[in-house]
DNA sequence: ATATATTTATCTATCAGTAGGTAGGTGAAA
DNA sequence: TTTCACCTACCTACTGATAGATAAATATAT
């Protein structure tokens, strides 16, 4: 097989289990889940990736590098304050409200006592991140403090990850707004 | 054995249960963890609970049972708007911050897609519950509107299990008030 | 250009461990 | 004598992981 195989089956692997881990966490796949949905057996699996902790690691280094990437960037972008809150906004309702999933931080969050460190670590970072993106917007403000901006990423970020939780234990999908529409 | 023998055994499971689904969701515990702990067999953990979906609705029900029965009577009460929901705020910190826990709901929200359907009913009422209590408290405010309140409710409802996630996957338990300070 | 060596991606077969669940038995208490 | 609370013993299904074989692709040496 080319080299290009390769990579289709990796990038495959990658694929099912993100999605996977989005529907039910890091106990919602197994290898042989995932080799059969592909064709392959899941020896073939461990090939690629030897341990579920490495798959799972890889998955999120993927998810967090396109993450970044599609961030805009707060220095260079010409757009405001609220265009760029309310683009973050937006990018979430789309995981949780229009295709009805949860986020791949969230679900792997409630499994961190149950996971490798190595996992444990790039899910702290990726909330880093996150964390001093929205801090660096609100920063923008000119009457706001560096500690300020601080508490109201914290508070955004919460508040879409609450809201997620929401609305997937009600099934209610109008709770998003409810309950980030004051942040808009 | 007598039948305090029975309530006994039966108690303890569900406190085993409950606490290692605050600590993982309904994927971190089985019959025969349980029942190791408690010096039973895992057949006898089936004789008090047929299956672990029984097992589960029992330990949701109880914990909803001693909530509602702790949450102050929103008519009867003579605290302020603010004196109950600040009660509200902290009793969530005790699981979080103190207990350094995640609360059930979001444990088995993010486990929703692999549960059965009783568990998933509780679950969706355990929220109604807490939705329409602090929805009842926001309508004490003589400004606010029916729907006004129901928003508000969402909103901190949703600040605090986000705020949740935000101290396990972080480990900075100080997130908690940064997330929820601005509700006080 | 041919022969040889190595790497790649897969396979089969298997392991030890754990899962939830069940059938049927036992001794003690009501 | 029936009910209760437990037991032993077992089943089927699945988990992550490993060892060793194999065919094809690729790289290297003659």
């Amino acid at each position: 097989m080319s080299k290009t195989d390769k990579k289709d089956t990796k990038n495959k692997i990658m694929d099912l289990a993100e999605n996977a881990i989005i529907q039910g966490g890091f106990n919602a796949f197994s290898f042989r889940e995932l080799a059969t949905q592909i064709g392959i057996k899941s020896a073939s699996v461990h090939y690629h990736f030897p341990t579920k902790g490495d798959l799972t690691v890889s998955v999120l280094r993927r998810y967090k590098e396109t993450f970044e990437n599609e961030l805009p960037c707060v220095q260079s972008s010409d757009a405001s304050v609220s265009q760029l809150l309310n683009g973050f906004i937006d990018g979430f309702k789309r995981k949780i409200v229009d295709n009805h999933n949860m986020s791949i931080c969230t679900m792997l969050t409630t499994d961190v006592r149950q996971l490798p460190d190595d996992i444990r670590e790039e899910l702290a970072d990726f909330y880093r991140i996150k964390l001093s993106w929205l801090t660096s917007v609100f920063a923008l403000e000119t009457e706001i403090d560096e500690k300020q901006a601080q508490i109201k990423a914290c508070q955004m970020l919460a508040s879409l990850h609450g809201a997620s939780i929401l609305v997937q234990a009600t099934g209610d999908v109008e709770k998003y707004e409810d309950a980030v529409g004051y942040l808009r």
